[in-house]
RNA sequence: GGCGGCGUAGCCAAGUGGCUAAGGCAGUGGUCUGCAAAACCAUUAUUCAGCGGUUCGAAUCCGCUCGCCGCCUCCA
């Protein structure tokens, strides 16, 4: 089996078939920083984080570049808002990028360079590129000839003339051609600046991924990715850049993830219906963010919405239920002898680690992947429920197992890696506190409530249940006594 | 206008032409329980926006219609 991957460039599902066997380059265009990071961004994190932890899983060896953007007009024109410098507001939201990243659980990429730390390479590129003619100074800015690429266009399906007949470019008449795009940009006084051959200036947007990528990963690589908004231009102009100065093919496979909405609207600051993710990680634990993004496929669209959040919740908090069930039947003194659990079941626990690769092999399909994980999460209840009072060693040692493998395959979505009890009491405080009763004061009712079923005072006991449900809160009579939860709304 | 995507149960969401259209949330009936909750069992789309076509066979392929969204400008 091997993993298939859909190609934004063929448009098709292709097997990975590294250059390098068993190794597998990617390089992701990370943030332009001068904001705090929105759930798109988280997105963007959590399926490449996702990717790569699927790569690894599966025994290959990964090398992931992720870069940032730390010098371009939005950054100049926010630190003159805020009556800083370019390096300082950068560095901060580099710094905030890494607080969410973390809060998050993100592994960091093996390579994080940044754009101002590659200028020499930028120039390299851009001298190679009007050596070669497919790029002329003007102005003081130099510009990219997209009529010397013919393929110009090939990433986004599309040509020159299409775009021309949307004639929403700008004028320059520095411009030959109206779709050329800027490789170099002259700075104006009290700009950032950079001495190069065409005078003081910056590189534009596309070139600093063009010449970090060969820098660390070759002229050709096996996957590049991004959100779909860089499409076009971002990622065409790269391919015209590098293919262009190199003459070998730049990326052999494109992975572009889809946005998030919000009332099935892409977020934009504009609209001003993005949400951050501090703003999410105040009001949800990290991994059920985690949990609702990998609901859907990567490629399709994901509606952000308190009740999809809810949702995503419960279904997490199902399966932290189902470990903590297994882990306190293993506390049960498990009996030694023959255990009881057939061979249908065994079977489907078995099947359950291929079952799930099947599924991430087709394009990392997370979703089928968390169904399957249900599926396990069934087996396993049944199995707790039917277990003779004192179970078998033998049977609780093969639940045991199920819910380590659970765990495992859960931990490439970043899922199911806290400990269940802690989950669920972290999941209890965070209601809690939208709620008009503490802890105290439930325990109280429920050692009161106790006394009175002691004595069969079942109206009493009713009573206190209802006054703590009218509150939010339900109890549960277990044999070891009563515990509550928090009702869903 | 050009290009691309989507439309599957109350909601979310898989489904790579062929066994009973995954799974989650919500709902209903039952087991359990003093009554409940959780869990389990059963149940919830004769049907995949609509209409045609290809095929022995289509949610899956093709065409058209309707609806929604994205890119073509900074953008994850």
């Amino acid at each position: 089996m091997t993993i298939k991957i859909f190609n934004t460039l063929s448009g098709k599902k292709q097997p990975l078939e590294p250059i390098e066997p068993g190794h597998v380059k990617l390089y992701v265009c990370g943030i332009t920083s001068y904001d705090y990071c929105h759930i798109g961004h988280a997105r963007s994190a959590l399926a490449f984080d996702m990717i790569v932890r699927y790569f690894r899983y599966r025994g290959y060896r990964v090398t992931y570049v992720r870069n940032f953007t730390d010098i371009d007009d939005k950054i100049i024109n926010r630190a003159a808002d805020q009556h800083t410098t370019t390096v300082e507001l950068a560095n901060r939201f580099i710094d905030e990028f890494y607080v969410d990243m973390d809060r998050l659980g993100i592994d960091r990429p093996d390579l994080e360079p940044k754009a101002t730390e590659h200028i020499p390479e930028m120039v390299d590129l851009i001298a190679e590129l009007i050596a070669k003619g497919m790029a002329y100074p003007s102005g003081g800015d130099v510009y990219y000839a997209v009529n010397c690429f013919p393929q110009y266009g090939k990433l986004a399906h599309r040509n020159l003339d299409d775009m021309q007949a949307g004639a929403r470019i700008s004028i320059n008449e520095q411009k030959r051609h109206p779709m050329d795009f800027v490789l170099w940009k002259g700075s104006k006084p009290g700009e950032p600046a950079w001495d190069s051959p065409w005078g003081p200036g910056r590189p534009g947007w596309h070139i600093e991924c063009s010449a970090m990528s060969r820098k660390y990963l070759g002229d050709t690589f096996d996957i590049h990715g991004g959100g779909k908004d860089l499409i076009f231009p971002h990622h065409e102009n790269e391919i015209a850049q590098s293919e262009g100065a190199n003459g070998k093919p730049f990326v052999n496979c494109w992975i572009h993830h889809g946005f998030v909405t919000i009332r099935d609207e892409k977020m934009s600051k504009s609209l001003g219906n993005f949400l951050t993710i501090r703003d999410i990680l105040n009001h949800y634990h990290p991994e059920v963010l985690r949990f609702f993004i990998f609901s859907t496929h990567y490629r399709n669209p994901l509606d952000f919405s308190e009740t999809a959040m809810l949702d995503a919740a419960a279904g997490l908090e199902r399966l932290y239920a189902c470990i903590a069930q297994v882990e306190a039947l293993a506390k049960s003194r498990p009996q030694p002898g023959e255990g009881s659990i057939g061979r249908k079941d065994l079977e489907a626990i078995d099947a359950v680690e291929g079952r799930f690769q099947q599924a991430m092999d087709n394009d990392f399909n997370t979703a089928q992947a968390q169904g399957i994980l249900f599926d396990l999460a069934k087996i396993i209840n049944r199995l707790c429920k039917t277990l003779p009072a004192p179970p078998a060693a033998t049977d609780v040692e093969i639940l045991d197992l199920a819910t380590r493998t659970m765990k495992r395959l859960a931990a490439i979505m970043g899922i199911l890696n806290e400990e269940p009890a802690a989950f669920l009491q972290a999941r209890k405080d965070q209601l809690l506190a939208g709620l008009d009763i503490d802890e105290d004061r439930i325990l109280a009712l429920i050692n009161e409530r106790y006394a009175c079923r002691a004595e069969k005072n079942w109206a009493r006991g009713d009573a206190i249940r209802d006054e703590l449900l009218a509150k939010g809160i339900e109890l549960k009579d277990g044999p070891e006594g009563t515990t509550w939860s928090v009702k869903r709304s």
